[in-house]
DNA sequence: GATCATGGTGTATACGTATACATCATGAAG
DNA sequence: CTTCATGATGTATACGTATACACCATGATC
């Protein structure tokens, strides 16, 4: 195969060197910071910015056997948990010139996205609301690959972080209990949702604990349009709750548009409450009552506990607990008698 | 250095081949659907399965030059315009085993994403709301590296896809107009921002050719918080509009939480339209009037047209406007006298 | 003036994969 | 039996980079 030449093929270090009438090496320590001449670094520098040279990061990594590439596995882009997640997430690795690869979970199916992970050579995955007991998280973890599991609970002995949900889930029942509500109706996640699963237990808890009733729980899987089509159903049945507590805030807006759909007041007839406190939250226009959950934090943290395994894998697994906060805003209030 | 044989190292092809006792260009082909004898390919298999073989796309890319990564860039991941249009990229770059590099050029400062993204050697790049005149576009055009700009207008001879903005314009002013309003205020992205831009002037030809006065405008650079102020300070003002239009949803949702901070009904004392028809314009509570962007058929048709330009970069630049619609909810309604 | 540390550079190699080319066995076709 | 196509495999190489090692010149140190 004769060698193309062409202006097609991005130019390489040998490419700089024979211009510069060095060797591949030198260019290669001028570029990287190494001993090199001021002169011969000042020429260097020089033509590979004109030449418009771009390192291969392929033909890097594969020498260095690092690739300053995490992973990233989210279960719904469309949550919109994630935006400012991930947002932070890029930002604490850019800080140290690592880059985020996305990839989106569909389905729970997270296998295929984990194989294309490894198959770039990221230097490590976060998850986020991985299904629990996830086989290839595990596979992961037996490999001593570096994991963070960030927003759901410890499974298989790795680094994780996640909210207060035992506090959060009791300051919301505390709060509802307080306006009076007895009939309490809860749209859950998938019952494998570790997040949703805690969340869940913790209100549980709290209602016995106050010797009130147990809640009514929907599996929605965290799907929007489920929620929606289970919180219709839950306000037009028999006995329909006086407040309906989101697990996310996902599907805590589902249930406030199932209300306004029907023409149920809120928080008049109805209180709704959820969990995240994402940035439509605070919106005037919604105003939703819900757990803070500290996303800013805990990109950042699970960022900071990934790149300490990754520097020394033989860390005990850590797990971290951010605190959480009951956010009250309008769409919570007295139950209807 | 000796060579490790720690379980640390991922298993190679040259690994499987020992096992296997074959050279290595029999576990490549074998893995790759070449020529190999069906009990040797079986036995290469099973092999590769035991060790957890998975192929380093890094070696792959060195020697086949190309990676299956595209790259996007995205101008700011809150937008909920991007969510949808991701997956749907995601989606259809799946469908040919390639992968998605996402990259936040927050800021409008896209020179380090592209400069990654060209370390990583993608075979193409989609650009959404890249910043009019980029150099960093320009420069990449001007290698003839496959580009194409999602959401935005034709500028340095490059492939582009967006939607018909003059129509969209054209039909929210009608609707306006019908219902009254004269006073009509225009919450904009920056006067580089090629969409915002594009349907600024569409909103002015047709008030200028209905004999209306022409718009109030101010440049918030979609920028939730400042058009939050914006909107705030044209209500508060000595002649507040009796309608404002938003040239994205998410300024347009500034607008409806300002009003609704300030107590201003709408759509009784105000109106409130805006473009692209995210998901939460169809929410119950919000009911946003907007001009529907095809966001699902722009991503495919975004991938549709690099992956062509990728196969053939000699194509000349195309260009491809797809329909919008005015979606009428319940955020406008005639003007307050 | 001999020894030696040190800075600057070149040579050689390894990383893991795909593939062009050569080799060899097998059976069909003449 | 010879010729030849064909299938199965091995050998060798290239991709672009970082880095260990060797080498040389320079000036300092005794």
């Amino acid at each position: 195969m004769v060698k193309a030449a062409g202006p097609g093929r991005p130019p390489t270090s040998v490419d700089i060197a024979r211009v510069a009438g060095t060797s591949q090496a030198t260019v290669s320590r001028a570029l990287n910071g190494g001993r090199v001449a001021a002169a011969t670094r000042e020429r260097i520098l020089a033509i590979s910015r004109e030449l418009g040279y771009t390192p291969n990061a392929a033909a890097r990594s594969m020498v260095t056997s690092r690739t300053g590439l995490v992973g990233v596995v989210v279960s719904d882009l469309t949550n919109p948990f994630y935006p400012e997640f991930l947002e932070e997430i890029a930002a604490c690795l850019g800080a140290r010139r690592q880059h985020m690869l996305l990839q989106n979970a569909a389905g729970g199916g997270d296998r295929e996205a984990v194989e294309l992970l490894l198959q770039q050579r990221v230097d490590g995955i976060v998850f986020t609301a991985a299904v629990e007991g996830s086989e290839a998280v595990a596979d992961l973890v037996a490999r001593r690959f570096p994991v963070v599991l960030a927003n759901r609970v410890v499974d298989a002995g790795c680094d994780s972080v996640e909210g207060d949900h035992p506090a959060g889930a009791a300051a919301v029942v505390d709060h509802l209990a307080g306006l009076g509500h007895r009939h309490i109706a809860v749209l859950a996640g998938l019952p494998g949702a570790s997040t949703s699963a805690r969340r869940l237990a913790g209100i549980r808890d709290r209602l016995t604990s106050l010797a009130l009733p147990a809640p009514d729980v929907v599996e929605t899987g965290f799907d929007y349009d489920r929620a929606v089509r289970a919180a219709t159903e839950l306000l037009t049945g028999p006995q329909p709750p006086t407040a309906i507590v989101g697990l996310n805030d996902q599907v805590a807006f589902a249930a406030l548009n199932a209300a306004a759909a029907l023409g149920v007041a809120v928080p008049s007839r109805l209180s709704v409450a959820g969990f995240d406190d994402v940035r439509q939250a605070s919106w005037p226009t919604l105003g939703l009552t819900t757990v803070r959950q500290p996303q800013v934090a805990m990109a950042a943290r699970s960022v900071a506990l990934l790149n300490e395994r990754i520097d020394d894998p033989d860390l005990a697994p850590r797990h971290e607990v951010l605190p959480a906060e009951l956010i009250v805003r309008s769409t919570t209030g007295p139950a209807a008698s």
